[in-house]
DNA sequence: TAGTGGTCTAGACCACCAA
DNA sequence: TGGTGGTCTAGACCACTAG
């Protein structure tokens, strides 16, 4: 199959040096100025950001304001595979944290009373946390269940897994999981709680937990980095 | 949570009001020029393509060169659920269709035999396709299976679902799939395929199809539009 | 031919960081 | 303070579409 666009724009060919550029150079490595590369590449400064911008988007690259571009790390793809976060970095080996931005009481709207088959209205507590993976930052999340937990915030304190909480302190055993994938690009917020640059590919997965009756329990909305998260499933027929 | 972004530049208000203004016009409706936004917004042209360049990311414009930007149709997203693209799509309703690229015979190199299991330089029959829902392209994938399989290409034609054309003319049977989904962003020929800009975010997908006694028996790279995609998984404890 | 989006330029000012 | 990336400008030329 002959490559058949018409002309790579010249902000392509500036990526793909770039791209091996930074394999030769190797991870941790400084790039040169945005304005030096301008000039060894006979373009301007807008062309070799344009470049940069999907490096980093792809997570080749990563731009630190005021310190240069540098060789982004190997990316350490966390890979989900059970039901819950926290099982699944312990499976992985690697060391899982959380950081709950708040846990309130909310009322199920149009959408969540659907989901969680529950009325209109009625009371749900909301999780939000942030979820990190060797330190750095991989998701931030809100969960919904059905009900009021008062003593949520400091059973997360000694558990972080929001699974086990709900099994140990209240019993609701969450037995299988629905993951609905797709894609969306980061905004402000995103950027802020993620440690990511605006217009990054992120995964959204909505995911509902059932117990072993089938009853959801519980609806999380879910924001991956793009650049460090594979989704895993296996399916039979 | 106090909203902690210092200052939100300028594009990404431009962008919301874009979103809005879009939501108004209604799906196909068309948008004032590039030229005209930037007046309105009392902006440059290069912040209003930044803006809406983001937009067209997530699926909510497109443009074409020398016609105009156009609020995009909902999208009609397809859920992935059973294990093949063609059963997927019947389940839907939606209109499925395939472009065959090529069906070429190749050697495994070290990955591929890896996940077939069968020995480095074997023969393998590499399948490329475009996938089509509604008319429209989705995806873009090449499907490897072991051995050589020279009427593939005319019994493709009379049945496009690969799987059932493995089953029924050569008594391969899958019946379970594992799927790894991550995030990339498209190059000149993912652009060129599925009809999207570069740099638009898509769904990889990784999938290794295995037989009654979890024999690997194919294994498909396929590249999804991020836009009008959706992956679907039940996993059970 | 006129108007659209697609690409690229040269340069400005700002926010952040390190010496 | 000087250098980095972050944002934005005004304008140029090209490729494509339509009348």
């Amino acid at each position: 199959m002959p490559p058949l666009v018409p002309r790579p724009p010249k902000y392509y060919a500036v990526k793909e040096d770039l791209r091996l550029l930074a394999a030769e150079a190797g991870p941790g490595a400084v790039l040169p100025t945005e304005r030096a590369l301008a000039v060894t590449f006979g373009t301007s400064r807008t062309t070799v950001r344009q470049a940069i911008a999907e490096l980093v988007a792809e997570g080749v690259l990563t731009r630190r304001q005021g310190k240069g571009t540098f060789v982004s790390a190997p990316r350490p793809t966390y890979l989900r595979q059970l039901t819950s976060f926290s099982e699944d970095a312990r499976a992985q080996n690697l060391a899982s944290a959380s950081f709950t931005l708040g846990v309130e009481r909310v009322v199920a709207d149009a959408h969540l009373a659907e989901q969680l088959r529950v009325p209109v209205e009625s009371d749900l507590t909301r999780v939000a946390r942030v979820r990190l993976i060797d330190g750095e930052p991989l998701a931030h999340e809100a969960a919904y269940i059905p009900g009021l937990f008062p003593d949520l915030p400091g059973q997360l304190e000694d558990n972080p897994s929001l699974y086990a909480v709900l099994s140990t302190c209240y019993g609701i055993e969450i037995v299988e999981a629905e993951d609905t994938v797709g894609t969306m690009v980061g905004g402000p917020d995103d950027a802020r709680l993620l440690g990511i640059e605006m217009g990054a590919p992120l995964l959204l997965i909505f995911r509902r937990g059932l117990d072993a009756d089938g009853v959801p329990v519980e609806w999380t909305r879910s924001v991956f980095r793009g650049d460090r998260f594979q989704f895993f499933a296996r399916t039979r027929r």
